[in-house]
DNA sequence: CTGAAAGCGCTTACAG
DNA sequence: CTGAAAGCGCTTACAG
């Protein structure tokens, strides 16, 4: 069942069943618009969208390009809670706009152009890290949308939040309940991403007149058993440590967990706080105290930003967009004041 | 860049050309094949796969389709750790085997036939539930796989795990460990999973000559909310409940807080056993014990059956799989023998 | 408001 | 081993 097929049905052409289709009614008088999608309802005619892009130039595809530092080929990204809740939000938004989602995840060496090139890719999302963007921003068939890119390419759509913020905001968080003697977990050096919540750090401890210890600075993977290092250490280091700020939720469950194994009773002997307000904040005991970057706005404004561009090769607001931070309370965190 | 420049600059036909890129290597002499690779690399040149779609018939696009019971059509289906994991798998399966992967949530009313055929699709996966099946099943334009499926169309690819035996085998753990009366977390009715499930809890209190009461049944809906309503109703009925278990782990984990919440102290007062061993298992406190199913297993599988129909048009081996199951031992349950 | 022609970039089926 | 022809199902650009 072809145009052709419907346009004979209808005794009309090809073309005007196009128009039909594709919604360009003012070149066809109502009566044969009815008619003709009566036949298509009919027949279940079906547009094949693979014709359509070949000529049309457009394919109305958007690939979600999902990466990570390492090169475990094998590595599940979609495992990442973070990710994967990008990942649905911006399907959703794309649909709604009429486009459709390609989903593929890569390692450092894949040549993500053939594949733009490949489907004649309308745009495409990069989810952590930008490996890929040196080249890419130069040679892109298609706009392109990253996440907390710290690379300044001026023709990318970038949407971060506010990562200085966060720490300052979760750091003063802890200064304001009395505590002085404020871990920060991460590695940070060499990760434009976390040096910024590093300084974050750094500056609500000068703003309230603390002074910088370099020995509270524990450079630990952000991860679960990142943490639990961290946690362990810093409850056998016994240098007077009663809080700690953390780059990652997983980190801030690790670190309650190596404190606990120690001996540690969270929050009394450590009060910890999260970063990304996943749901788990709310499964772990004690509840846990975060930051919140509001993903899902994150994740509509790249996508709406990226559509407009596609739509019409432009964006009417600027293309870099930092977005708020909020601390979330729960019940990791103790006053000691 | 087409292929017929790639031809012209070759000085060979665009059949020649093609012959080479797909590898059909036995038609072309070795210099030619060599030439022509040479110039390919040169030119950049990346095939159009929207063309060939249109001509082989085949797409290389499956499509994962994910879908709710209920139709809040702005729900983020991949918030699910469960299906976002399973998502991740396939893609990795099927790019590995050549295949493009497109997702796409749905609402009860969409016509996933006009996707398919939209693009050709080679086949499609479903993620929960199966609404959709019953007319597919009938029409649909290629292969389908689906999990945890129950109702029988012969040919539909379908991948589930021993339902019964979980709860067969998380009770039988209580049982082991000295707990007689055994509470069971579920609206189970009408919901053809659970239901095995259920029966799998009554066969073990069976096979230990433990007389079934239906006190003990809490028919709540298994989320975290639908948890802590029962961990607060077997709290407070305080009818010798000694342990429980659930169809899900974030159930598990509300039955663990809303127990917590009326003065329990959890594993001692009430041991618990969920459901899936998600990542967030081990997070909690206590540590939970749960019944894993093989999801890796499970992705895998119906990726390779559905591909496997793909290429040949058949299966060489049952298309209707039931994967095994087990305990994962934590630290949720305690022995009161 | 409607249509005939050309072409998008490939592959299939056939001929040599 | 190589090629010329036809066609996949659409849209664009033009003509009337």
């Amino acid at each position: 069942m072809t145009l052709k097929d419907i346009a004979d049905k209808a005794g009309v052409s090809m073309m005007t069943v196009s128009n039909v289709i594709n919604g360009k009614n003012n070149k066809v008088s109502e009566k044969t618009i009815e008619r003709i999608n009566q036949i298509i309802k009919e027949c279940g005619y079906v547009p094949n969208l693979n014709a359509r892009s070949l000529t049309s130039k457009s394919s109305n595809i958007i690939q979600i390009i999902i990466s990570s530092e390492d090169t475990y080929s094998d590595e599940n990204f979609l495992e990442n809670p973070y990710i994967s809740y990008m990942v649905g939000i911006m399907e959703r938004e794309f649909r709604k706009n009429g486009f459709y989602t390609m989903i593929r995840s890569i390692s450092n060496d894949t040549d993500v152009n053939t594949l733009l090139k490949n489907w004649n890719m309308d745009g495409v999302v990069f989810l952590y890290p930008n490996n890929h963007l040196d080249y890419l921003s130069k040679s892109s068939p298609c706009p392109i949308a990253v996440f907390d890119s710290y690379t300044d390419f001026k023709d990318i759509i970038n949407v971060s939040s506010d990562d200085e913020k966060g720490l300052y905001l979760s750091t003063k968080y802890l200064i304001n309940h009395g505590h002085r003697k404020i871990a920060f977990v991460a590695d940070y050096e060499g990760n434009p991403l976390l040096t910024k919540r590093f300084i974050g750090y750094k500056k609500a401890l000068e703003d309230s007149n603390i002074e910088f210890n370099s020995d509270f600075i524990y450079k630990f993977y952000p991860s679960y058993e990142g943490g639990i290092s961290a946690g362990k250490k810093i409850a056998s280091d016994k240098n007077g440590v009663t809080g700690v700020v953390t780059t990652a939720d997983i980190c801030a469950i690790g670190v309650m967990e190596g404190a606990r194994l120690e001996g540690y009773r969270i929050p009394f002997d450590l009060s910890v706080v999260g970063y990304d307000n996943l749901k788990l904040c709310q499964y772990t005991t004690p509840k846990l105290t975060t930051v919140s970057q509001d993903v899902t706005n994150k994740a509509i404004t790249a996508s709406n930003l990226l559509i407009e561009r596609i739509k019409t090769g432009t964006n009417s607001t600027p293309n870099h967009v930092i977005t708020d931070v909020e601390i979330i309370e729960r019940h990791s965190v103790v006053s000691i004041l």
